[in-house]
RNA sequence: GAAGUAAACCGGGUGAUCGCUGUCUCGGCUUCAGGUCGGGAGAGAGGAAAGUCCGGGCUCCACAGAGCAGGAUACUCCGUAACGCGGAGUGGGGGUGACCUCAAGGAAAGUGCAACAGAAAAGAAACGGCCCACCCGGUGGAAGUGCAAACUUUUAGCGGCGGCAAUGGUGAAAAGGUGAGGUAAGAGCUCACCAGUACCAUCGGUGACGGUGGUAGCUUGGCAAACCCUAUCCGGAGCAAGAUCAAAUAGGAAAGUGUUUGAGGGUGGCUCGCCCGAAACUUUCGGGUUGAUUGCUUGAGCCUGUCGGCAACGGCAGGCCUAGAUUGAUGAUCACCUCUUCCUUGCUGGAUUCGUCCAUCAGGGGAGAACAAAACCCGGCUUAUGGUUUGCUUCGGUC
């Protein structure tokens, strides 16, 4: 698997999962763009869920956030804590964003590898 | 050129890098199937995918059956798997016109409704008003008879009985309109013309209907997007349908009903019917699941040609395979091009209050590129939205 890759291995799925990570784990708001909650969970990989509700905007909205957010993922993956699940809320401003400060921001909030 | 009207088409393109979801394929590891890792090939949202408003396919409920209830539709013919959809027409209404538009059956089956205004809103009666010819009663005048009281006749006007529905500032709507005759006054009461209704004949049309001629009573209001009546159609639920596999709880406790005289269930309105059911079922308490595969994309499919048809559409021949996700796959970054708009520089032309302003062309820079994303699949409708092209109409200008 290449570094910049994002597959299914790397994704949470299940209501339980999220709702583990948003109980249990570290919240971190960052402005009105997003919310990030991130938890270790004991794998050989980290895990990235995202949640992008109705209030955001229509499908195409939604769709647009959750592509970005993973978008960032793939290119910060590789400096960040592995071993990690991570959820990801997405604000209604995310969108607006340019993708350079959003990578940055997200970055700035979740573990550095040690 | 401007304004309008109808229809058709497109829904940014190319390249590079990284990435996502199926399919096919090659190789490694493991293996009962298969899984996993890496590589390659090729595919990957829409005209509305949307709203979920109609109609169907498909699946299950019995083979989809009867009655009631309920719902939908409502000019004609055609198209279609079907429709509440489409096409072509007919008839109203609107527009100078191209064209647009119409919930377009029944109001002498019944029940109901009509604010305000108005005398009155529905078997035209009451009221105001008009008339008083006929019948009756007063009053005034005239004439006659009589000494007189009075009586008779006639006339004018009033009232009663009665006649009339033309008139009554309204109103969306007031019982055909105009003219003439007629009458006490009037009235389709009668006549002429016009409008409308019904029926008959005839011609054209598959038909809705239209043309022409005649007859009738002369005319019987509006609203059925009020109930209703008539005709036609509709069984219910939906891919979380349904099927298979695996795992788990396991045949737990209590109460009730019942074993052929049949409990209970299948079923989303009710009744019947039908099917299952020769034994279990229901309720409460307690416990446990809520995974994977399939359904799942070859279909009333798309494209091209040809034939039939005004058209919707259909027949035939050839070719093509074109998304199948399930926290839900199409994106990000960069470059160039296309379009729109703003700023700026310059050339040319025009105007000028000499400050500038307007138009065309060329260069540079910035910003923007709509509406909106499949979720079983089709046919429609409705709504949202950026453009391009073409036909036609009206008005204006030039030759």
């Amino acid at each position: 698997m290449s570094e910049f890759s994002f597959g299914k291995r790397e994704r949470l799925a299940k209501r339980p999962q999220f709702e583990l990570v948003m109980n249990r784990g570290h919240k971190r708001r960052i402005e009105t763009y997003c919310t990030v909650f991130f938890l270790p969970n004991g794998l050989d990989r980290k895990r990235l869920g995202i949640i992008a509700s109705r209030k955001i905007g229509n499908a195409v909205v939604r769709n647009r956030a959750k592509r970005r957010i993973r978008e960032v993922f793939r290119h910060i993956k590789k400096h960040i804590e592995p071993a990690m699940d991570i959820v990801i809320i997405s604000g209604r401003d995310l969108v607006s964003l340019p993708s350079s400060v959003l990578e940055k921001k997200i970055s700035q909030s979740l573990p550095v590898k040690r």
